[in-house]
DNA sequence: CCACGTATCT
DNA sequence: TAGATACGTG
């Protein structure tokens, strides 16, 4: 938890960034149904010098706030003390999106790509209606997630969470907000290889990830995008983007409810535990079939089109090489702006000054590109075209793969996992 | 305890 | 819907 007493302390010393000027960096956009208390936490907010842009009928530039990443969204009553301490917030997280994307272009200058995220608000809360929330303060936001594991119920307090980012602002109006990353074409295409080399038979959650190697993505969330695919559950952000998809393969064999699954997941049986039995492993691995217990979703496979290769044979050389970055690296907030159109919420986002304490207070540099929500060659896409530009780009056939290879329990892949 | 697959949640 | 999480199993 940052201290408040020695970072006010801290700001009103700070040359660079004066706190007037800082706070009058952070845009605070409030959206109420109620006008007595938007006017209300306005008045709270302006008192403690943020720049509120309030207005009642601000419901298009609140949403397209959302859409760009809105990460703070506080329930009312707002209090004096919360407004007091929003400002930290920012700081907090524009020093960690800074420093994970030095992570992650650190991890690119070393052929790794790392992740995108998405804000869950953005994914979830897509239909929520303005009027439903108290108020919000917009901010850029992408980062990375970690799991968290909870109980089911547990839906009060909970405290920052490091790891995770969560958020509760103390006075139990919570302020907190999950991410996800998302599976873009790239990282599907990294996944698809890993499955490749591994082999449509065996393709476990761990290994995929290793031979992913992509910082970032945990075992779990490997685990989550196979399964997904594995019951054809999963759209490219492409295909999502171009209305549904026209449903694709429906031209299926056993009817409407039919999911193949692919890369021959066979639960438990198929998955020779590291020095555990595996009984018929070897080469044979499609003896589980039978042995199977209760999976009658295998079935399936015997519909499928049964591929014999092995993941080498058809092996596409897909160049997860040069992502395909939205415009020319590292330009200056507007500088790339034909590649990078703005969004009206993109001026929610600019706070050169809170950059420039941020950079005061824990060195980060300050060409970080944080003022612009396309930085850059990171892996933090506010561009909405993002994906279109990508459309254009290496024609990976990811979808029709799965559609058209289905597991191989023949392959010959003698090399069983080799740890654990 | 770890990793997995599946079910369920959000 | 997509992705995260819960949960039971080996």
């Amino acid at each position: 938890m940052w201290e408040l007493g020695n970072l006010w302390t801290d700001v009103r010393n700070t040359p660079m960034a004066s706190y007037h000027t800082m706070m009058h960096e952070i845009h605070v956009l409030l959206v109420d149904h109620d006008s007595e208390g938007l006017l209300n936490t306005a008045k709270l907010l302006e008192i403690c010098q943020y720049r509120v842009m309030s207005s009642d009928d601000n419901t298009h530039m609140a949403m397209r706030a959302l859409e760009n990443g809105a990460f703070l969204y506080i329930k009312k009553p707002a209090t004096m003390e919360m407004m007091r301490c929003l400002w930290q917030h920012v700081l907090r997280e524009k020093t960690r999106i800074i420093r994970e994307r030095d992570m992650l272009v650190a991890a690119n200058n070393h052929g790794a790509r790392g992740i995108e995220f998405r804000d869950v608000i953005n994914h979830h809360r897509e239909d929520q209606n303005p009027s439903n929330l108290e108020s919000m303060i917009m901010m850029k936001n992408k980062g990375k997630s970690k799991k968290k594991v909870r109980g089911r119920n547990e839906d009060d307090d909970e405290e920052y969470d490091s790891e995770n980012h969560r958020y509760t602002i103390n006075n139990s109006s919570n302020v907190k907000r999950k991410m996800c990353t998302e599976w873009t074409h790239e990282l599907h295409a990294k996944f698809m290889n890993a499955v490749e080399q591994l082999g449509e038979g065996r393709c476990f959650p761990k290994e995929i990830l290793e031979l992913m190697n992509v910082p970032g993505l945990t075992r779990m969330q490997v685990a989550s995008h196979l399964q997904k695919c594995r019951n054809d559950n999963w759209r490219s952000p492409l295909e999502r983007k171009s209305h549904q998809a026209a449903q694709h393969t429906s031209s299926d064999p056993s009817g409407p409810g039919y999911k193949p699954r692919r890369f021959g997941s066979k639960p438990q049986l198929g998955k020779p535990r590291s020095g555990q039995a595996h009984e018929s492993n070897g080469t044979g691995e499609e003896s589980e079939t039978h042995s199977e217990t209760e999976m009658p979703t295998n079935g399936n496979m015997g519909t499928g089109p049964t591929m014999t290769n092995t993941s080498h044979s058809h092996h596409h050389q897909q160049h997860f090489g040069p992502m395909v970055q939205p415009g020319p690296s590292n330009g200056p907030p507007g500088a790339n702006s034909s590649t990078n159109p703005r969004h009206s919420a993109d001026e929610f986002f600019n706070f050169p000054d809170v950059d420039c304490l941020i950079q005061n207070l824990s060195g980060l540099p300050q060409g970080s590109g944080l003022n612009h929500p396309n930085p850059g060659p990171a892996a933090y896409h506010f561009d909405p075209n993002y994906h279109e530009q990508n459309s254009g780009g290496p024609s990976m056939d990811t979808k029709s793969n799965w559609s058209s290879e289905t597991s191989n329990f023949e392959s010959d892949h003698s090399e069983t996992r080799g740890h654990d």
